[in-house]
This record gives C-alpha cells, sequence and structure tokens, in this order.
DNA sequence: TCAAAAGTGTTATCCTTACACCCATGT
DNA sequence: ACATGGGTGTAAGGATAACACTTTTGA
C-alpha cells in the first residue's frame, strides 16, 4: 500500500512526484422554456470549476463550494462524469500532473444567479448538430459531405472504411437512424476531423453557426461527456423531475424530457408511460398558462425512489 | 481557469495547498468454470494499486503498469469505475489529500501470473450474500435478522422505518424480488449496521462464512462497487465475451452471465437472445468436453460493435 | 369560430415469459 | 437403458408504436 516516492525529476514547484493537482469541475444543467441550458462563467465557454483543496469535507462539497462561490448557484442534484489526466496541462515544458473530475447537476434556472461573471446558454449553441426537434438541423448539410471528405483522405482503404462507418453510425448516414446517446462520439469524429476550432488547425473550421460555440481546453468535450451521460439516464432513472418546478403538466413534462434528447416524443404514448410507471400524482389544482384548453397539474412521486430499484422511462420517439 | 493558491496549513512533505497524491486501483475480473474470480496481491485482501507517477503516459497506461508490476497480468478491457476522496488516508492528524480512481478490467485467467505474491479468489468468498444461483444463500438466514434488530434500534420511528424499508429493498425482504444489482448498497447496509469487518466495532461482526472475507482499506467496498458496474452493464453490451475464450459454446456464455449476476438463466430464452441480436457465429466445429451430446461452437461476432450502437442483452431470468 | 393545447381510446405488432419436448453422445 | 447436456417449438401476456378522435379554454 505503501509505495516508494520517485525523485522528482524537474524540481518546479516543489513537487514530490506522485502528487498531481486536482481540479474540480461542473457541467450545471437547467431546462427552461423547452431549452437545456447550461451554467458558464466568463464568456460563455468555461465551466465552473476549481482546486480541490484542503478545507473541503469531500470532493462534492468542493464542487458545489466552487460553483456556489462563482456563480451564485446552490447545486441539488450531482453525479459523477469521469476523471481524466488534463492533457493540455502537460505541456512538454511543464513536468506537471493534473488531473480533472467532472460532475453533471442538474438545477432549476429560477434560483437566482447572483454572481455576475456567469449565465445560462442553451447547450445546442455548443453542439447545433444535436438538436434534432424540428427535423434534421440544417448544419449537417454542411457537416456531412466534410466529414466524407474527410473519410476518403485517408492514406489507406481500410481506414477509409473505418472512418466511413464511424461517420455513418454516429451521424445516422445511410438510412440509419439517429441515436441522440452519441453525442461524444460525434464530438470526437468532429474533433478528429478538425472540424472544429479546439481541433487546432482551423483551416477547414466552418463558421460558428455550424461548428458551435468553442470552449476553453476540453470543457466542451466534458459537456459533451455530460450531455451523452444525461441522454442515457432519464430513460432508466427518474432524474428529469430534479429539473421541474414542483408541480407542472404532462406537457411540460414531455417538452423537458425532449429539450434533453434533442427529439420529439409522441404525447399519448408518453402520458401513458409515465403514468403506467407511477411517476407522478395530480395535485387536483390546474394550471390556465397555456395557450389552450387548462392542464393539469402534477408532482412527482417521490415514493418511487424507494419503492422499486426503478428501471424505467424508455423514449416513446415521434416517427420520422 | 487560474484559481489563487490557498496559504499551505500545516507545511508537511512541502506540499502545496492544492495538490494531492493520486492512486489507481483495479478490480481485475476473470471468470472461470462458472466461478468470477478477482485477481488480488498480499492474503488476498487487497487489490492491486499505485500511484499515478510522472512516466505514465495516460491514466489507463498507469493503471496497466502497476497490475503488472504487482501481478505479471496484462490487461484488456478497461473501464473506469469511481473516483473518491481517500477517507482512511485523512485522519484527522495527518493534513494530507489522497484521491483513489478506480477501474474495472475484464480478461481471462490463462494469461499466467508470472508473479509471485498474487492469485485468484472468487468473489463471492467477499460477498456469500451475492450468489443466488443456487437459490437464497443461508447466510441471509443469518444476515437478516441481524439487519432488522438493526433497524429497530434506531432511537426514532422514522428513521426505523426508513431503515426497513432500505433493508427489504436491497436484500429483497417481505417477498420483494432480489435485484443483483444492488451489491453496492447491500455492502453499505452491512457496513452502517456494522455487520461486517471494517466497519471496526467488530462485537457483532459474524465469522467470516458468514460476512465475508474483509479487504484493506476501502477495498472491498470498491470490489462491491466493480461488481454492481459489471451487472449491471453485461445487460446492454456485450462485455461477457472479454470475459470469454476465442470460441465456446452457449452454454458455457450464459454460465459466466450466471456466475457473474449470481443468478440462473433460462436456457432456450438465453439462447433466443444471443442469436436473435447476431452476438455470436458458429465456428463450424464441436466440443465434446461436456457430458452429454456434443456443443456447437460459437465466437463472438466483434461485427455488432460496429454494426449498430448496441442496445441489449437484458437477462431472461429464470423464474423462481 | 378558430387556434391551441389537453386528454382518451383502439388497434396491430413485437418482445418476453413460461413451458414442453426431442436429439445426440458416453457409460 | 439412462443420465447428461444440447437444442427447438409454441402459446399466452404484456409492452410499444402508430393513429384518430374528443374536450376545453382564450382570442
Amino acid at each position: 500500500m505503501d509505495h516508494q516516492a520517485k525523485g522528482t525529476r524537474q524540481g518546479r514547484a516543489a513537487l514530490k512526484a506522485d502528487e498531481a493537482k486536482v481540479d474540480l469541475i461542473a457541467v450545471v444543467v437547467a431546462v427552461n422554456d423547452s431549452e437545456p441550458c447550461l451554467l458558464t462563467i466568463g464568456n460563455a465557454d468555461t465551466l465552473p470549476s476549481g482546486p480541490y483543496a484542503l478545507e473541503h469535507r469531500s470532493l462534492q462539497s468542493g464542487l458545489r463550494g466552487w460553483v456556489e462561490q462563482q456563480t451564485g448557484h446552490p447545486l441539488g442534484y450531482i453525479e459523477q462524469l469521469y476523471t481524466f489526466a488534463d492533457r493540455d496541462r502537460i505541456g512538454a515544458e511543464r513536468q506537471e500532473r493534473a488531473i480533472s473530475i467532472s460532475y453533471l447537476a442538474l438545477t432549476r434556472k429560477e434560483q437566482a444567479t447572483g454572481s455576475a461573471n456567469c449565465g445560462w446558454r442553451s447547450w445546442y449553441e455548443y453542439f447545433p448538430w444535436e438538436d434534432h426537434r424540428s427535423g434534421t438541423p440544417v448544419v449537417l448539410d454542411i457537416l456531412r459531405p466534410r466529414l466524407i471528405e474527410w473519410a476518403e483522405g485517408a492514406s489507406d482503404a481500410t481506414t477509409r472504411r473505418e472512418r466511413r462507418q464511424r461517420a455513418a453510425i454516429a451521424f445516422g448516414f445511410d438510412d440509419r437512424n439517429w441515436n441522440e446517446e452519441l453525442t461524444l462520439q460525434r464530438y470526437e469524429l468532429l474533433y478528429e476531423s478538425a472540424l472544429i476550432e479546439e481541433a487546432g488547425g482551423g483551416r477547414d473550421v466552418a463558421p460558428a453557426a455550424v461548428s458551435g460555440k468553442a470552449m476553453i481546453a476540453d470543457h466542451r468535450r466534458i459537456l459533451a461527456t455530460g450531455i451523452a451521460r444525461l441522454r442515457s439516464k432519464i430513460k432508466y432513472r427518474p432524474v428529469v423531475f430534479e429539473l421541474m418546478r414542483p408541480s407542472f403538466t404532462l406537457l411540460q413534462l414531455q417538452r423537458t424530457v425532449e429539450a434533453l434528447a434533442g427529439r420529439l416524443i409522441n404525447k399519448p404514448n408518453f402520458r401513458r408511460l409515465v403514468e403506467q410507471q407511477e411517476l407522478v400524482e395530480e395535485t387536483g389544482e390546474t394550471s390556465l398558462e397555456t395557450g389552450g384548453r387548462p392542464a393539469k397539474l402534477y408532482r412527482f412521486r417521490h415514493a418511487v425512489l424507494d419503492d422499486r430499484a426503478v428501471a424505467g422511462t424508455k423514449l416513446p420517439l415521434a416517427r420520422a
């Protein structure tokens, strides 16, 4: 259990060899007006983050501390996303290691963000190709030929075929179905093919309206990881409710799920699903706020979290 | 992005305030003769691990290095499990932080473990209550009354009810179904109720045959996390094949899944599932090794990994 | 009266579950 | 012959997908 310390290679900053900087970094999501929003700081290109420090009782409390300090926003639901060694900080010249532990947090926007230097942005500003609620987004018409071009540009035939296949699966080319959970794979393909800003080069980068708003370091990659995780998770665990107000209409619930998934859902089937799984109960009141007939208000049945170790909520997608 | 460094509180070991030790730690699993096995070092109570060091190109390669060095066993499939701050090393007296990044690795036992100080043990030695392949294990008859006793021992009624409910869900009391994925929750309950060795106290600890073999620090908790993850993952991603030889019979495949899940599976339905999802193809050869009629040999269709972004493999459990 | 949204049924189809049964080999 | 495991078929029930249709409000 005790491993001998390696000798310090380059004495910079008086680090012992087996110590590293540890950063906590948060993807904070809320949904407002059917738009999935991300909490950012700076020029909307940076995720809230900060070093894990001595005074933190735990990793999670450290994260809460940093987010609250930088944005004034208190966090509710938190789950760990991924831990990675920070490539960008291990430059060839600086011999110091840094790791980042990323988290996904769900809240509601209402809680006033006190601080100044922060704000909410739709996550589709960073990933315009991910929103399929109004059909296949036009940006894909621009990205598709570029991706194919990249695939065909490989030197050997094997790589070409492999690239074509990866792109076709990730983006649903050649009559394949769109799979909303492949957000990370899509980002990685666009990165590899140098179609987005972070990939350096920049020669082939399309305008931001097509390739999306860039972020600092690998923050956009972390966001992609968060989106993918959330899109997968809503299908088998009732986490959507973390994003809802205490009472809501069924259509509001549906719109929220649609916002996250980036796809439209069939209304009657969605309702049946929700009711059948006993995820909600009526409050007795109705809402008149929306255009038409007043809607019944519901609240989340917290009991389901105890009741069973839930399976649930597959998406009844609307047909193309 | 640059956070001001906090002043060092207690100058021990010349650490800057926002640096920490980082350990890599591996749950290495193989299945032999229908028994799920864990690779350990020392007295079979320690997982392979080591510090993330300067010379490591990445977290994963660091992990591979340590495991190979400590056990002589090369790793194939690896996935990250969880990152946590090491409570046991943040004693009140020592002000230094340590974090552990844990991984799940799948291999086959054949690859000779060269090193001396290591070996394979069935993971059910550590969790005797997790193996339901021959019906409800007898150890549960001993643990159940103890858990109930613990629940009833709470001071206020709310806590009592909550404890009863948690125990009932996790262990399937009161006609609830057993859910094999709740391995971690079960471990945590036994820890809280001080029925296992690591929880200190030791007054109420049952003999190892009941409460399972203990491990160093929080290694057993990490193992529980790994088991839970694997049991959940085999249902929607074809990872079992990482544990199989290149060619195998369908019953061997079934027995492997059963070993991991700790439950029996219905044969005809399992076969239909595997074939229908086109996970395997016949090799053309047959195996005479087993008692009865020769069995067709199959191999994994690696194409499925490309073909689709797979959904699959839910378990067709045998009925109680 | 019309637009907009709420809300209810109904059907065909597929997947899952639970069984029952036959086949090929060694002893 | 029989034990052991390999392997196939089928019928019932439930979930899902795809629609069509009615109801209630505000403008």
